[in-house]
DNA sequence: GTGATTTACTTGTTCGGACAGGTAATGGCG
DNA sequence: CGCCATTACCTGTCCGAACAAGTAAATCAC
């Protein structure tokens, strides 16, 4: 959360407050009563965020570079657009990433000898000290967000999440094709 | 997802696809075999994000304005501190995020009588004509979430997701107050 | 081969979010 | 009353994310 985290010291609005129904349950009425599947969604997606970006910011990483990274140890020098695709990002949101990335020190630019308008990004020396550092990070990660969950509930809860998922990308499929029926065959 | 979003496309470095295991599972092998729960968060929040955006674009509302204006419909005129702490988002956030919906003409801004330090933020009646688009962007939001499922399984999807808040919540409160090693890319 | 289209990347802008200051006004305490 | 910590808000900066627009190279069509 934000710095302010405190309750009490009501306002003067013309309104009582609800009785606050559990324990921790941030007061937010309109859009827990609007949306309670959507809200709860967005509450722990900005937690999430909030811890991993934390977590991140130790080692010197910022959010979603930990995802470049990763990829990069594993498969090796990519090309930038192949890691837009593997990341699923924004190009131009992975042009300034890794420009950061490389002004840190953790990868290195070279141009594609095949495709002159390509750049394959590897990484450093430097950055192999950084990999267990970011393994670690997404183990504690794992662990803040399955808690005490037995393998069983864990599997379900991914269930319940890829459950989610599935929707939802049916409806931006949807969403997204306002005019034409593509669903990207090309 | 970004604009790129379609698959094929050989590629010629050394990249083998793995075999993309189900249908629509982006090709993400490090990060979700690292977390599989916490990169299935990642995902479903940044789909659910994006559908969000895209339905509040379409009636002038930008990512979280339609929560300042949800709480000032409900509650009617709030303090801009008062909003933080209902939303539980920054100082400095709000501040920016009124002056748009301020320039927008959806907000007026009028000095607190009683603490010549606060600003009453209100509703204007321009706003008005918002409330029933925005309460329909977030049902069709909530429908986008939940797809097909039973209420009982909604119910269940609450308590997955409430478990996973409670569990991130818990281990924000302890990471929070940990060690302070700097190290810093910027 | 020439021209049109696609692809790879860059840059500019705007937004939410977070952090670091800075300025008033407030309120408590001696 | 004066001192001082707190509160409410603002500004600057940096980051990811998204969109628009542009450049250069590769590819396709003819």
């Amino acid at each position: 959360m934000s710095r302010e985290t405190n309750r009490d010291t009501q306002g003067q609005p013309s309104r009582p407050p609800r009785a606050t129904s559990a324990i921790s349950s941030v007061p937010v009425p309109a859009a827990a009563h609007a949306g309670p599947v959507s809200h709860a969604i967005f509450r722990v997606a900005r937690l999430h965020r909030m811890i991993a970006g934390q977590l991140l910011r130790r080692v010197g990483l910022h959010l979603g570079q930990e995802l470049v990274m990763m990829h990069l140890w594993e498969l090796g020098p990519q090309r930038q657009t192949d890691l837009v695709r593997l990341i699923d990002s924004d190009a131009a949101t992975m042009t300034r990433s890794i420009k950061r990335l490389e002004n840190a020190g953790f990868v290195r630019r070279r141009p594609c000898p095949d495709d002159k308008r390509a750049v394959i990004i590897e990484p450093t020396a430097a950055s192999q000290a950084l990999r267990q550092e970011v393994e670690r990070i997404w183990a504690e990660l794992e662990g803040a967000s399955t808690g005490d969950l037995t393998p069983d509930q864990q599997a379900e809860t991914l269930n319940t999440l890829r459950r989610i998922e599935d929707s939802l990308a049916r409806t931006a499929a949807r969403t997204s094709s306002a005019s034409a029926a593509g669903t990207g065959v090309r």
